[in-house]
DNA sequence: CAAAATATGGAGGTCATCTCCATTTGTCAA
DNA sequence: TTGACAAATGGAGATGACCTCCATATTTTG
């Protein structure tokens, strides 16, 4: 499913041309209050051509997430070369947050077409997802995290922090988040691991 | 803002009939696929009413989550009434996603309302929010629960719990986001608190 | 009961979405 | 280079959902 296409050299182009206008778009975080339209002509094409690239609002946004998505894997294959599981796995979460904070229009929009049905997004997804469940699993490997609980619950609390992008404290409540789902990770039973969490004796 | 319209009998009872009609296109899970003029006449009115009674999609939206809120915040301050804490915050969590799971539909719709821009049941949200301040504080109070990460957190997750609805493994996921959640919750030092969620392995 | 106030419903205007095809552009073989 | 074929373009216009408006119907009041 993935490169069988000659595509002609125009069409390459105008494809491109329509991506980096999406993702600009996207980031400005206006991609719902423009009709689809008036984009293809703010990108420099008919709109016969717009739907012919991307035959709904959905498919241009698999498109963009696409990048998005292989960016943040490899910077989890990275990570989770260089650092201990548990480690990577928290730095990766953390990550992710700030990712979302700073890419915030495109994170919300990505969001909202996450939680529309019809799952447009889900097949883009999955590779996120096998990063999420990788650095997981790895973790488990080396008993720092517990094994009864899989990656789907990492998945769904990230979920969550994007969709919830409008609340007033963001940025903190998307830590709190995170926090607990490190934390909630550590096998019950088992002494403070290595998972960073310097002193945090005392709450505050 | 609540009750100021003496609402003539009449009207009262179109009222009615669009928000039973409501409730049950949202628990068949249909609300978008449906025009929202053949809606109306689902209903048995005319456009107009339903114009006139609500406006958008989202104030339509917004009337039944009232009902649903409500319901939820009773349970939420019978448990806080009953049981110790920890455990009223554990009961209320799981049976959220117990709710969740029963009226799919439901809340399908509501989490795709939710994470629309708009915020249109960002109002509505508002009691079920108080209900979980309210209990996580009294945790919090009598020190099963740690201080320093927000109510604000476990809306995100409950958020990411409902809008992930359409996952293949969503109730056994959601169960690990709600375990992650209380196990993190629990204070990093204390001892294992009387929490403790009941074996639960791994299901699929 | 009559009049005033309130609510109804559906015909039709408005506007975003998407299709269709005559024209343009790119590719390839001779 | 050039001719011929395939691929791609773009924008005019059909389609259909959303919402407004108001003549008519229903309820309430004096």
């Amino acid at each position: 499913m993935t490169a069988d296409k000659p595509l002609r050299a125009d069409a390459q182009r105008k494809r491109e041309a329509l991506l980096a206008k999406a993702r600009e778009i996207f980031d400005a975080g206006d991609f719902f209050d423009l009709r689809f339209d008036d984009f293809a002509r703010l990108a420099g094409v008919g709109t016969g051509t717009l739907y012919r690239h991307f035959p709904t609002r959905e498919a241009l946004a698999e498109a963009v997430y696409h990048g998005e998505v292989a960016a943040l894997c490899d910077r989890a294959r990275q990570l989770q070369a260089t650092l201990p599981a548990a480690e990577a796995l928290a730095t990766f979460l953390r990550g992710m947050v700030d990712h979302m904070d700073a890419h915030e229009g495109l994170a919300r929009t990505l969001a909202t077409l996450m939680a529309d049905r019809s799952g447009a997004l889900a097949e883009g997804s999955r590779a996120l997802e096998q990063a999420v469940t990788d650095l997981v699993a790895a973790a488990v490997r080396d008993g720092t995290v517990r094994d009864d609980v899989g990656a789907g619950a990492v998945m769904m609390a990230l979920h969550g922090i994007g969709a919830a992008h409008d609340r007033p404290g963001w940025r903190a409540e998307a830590d709190g988040v995170i926090t607990l789902v490190l934390d909630g990770l550590r096998r019950p039973h088992a002494a403070q691991a290595a998972i960073r969490t310097p002193s945090r004796r005392k709450g505050a």
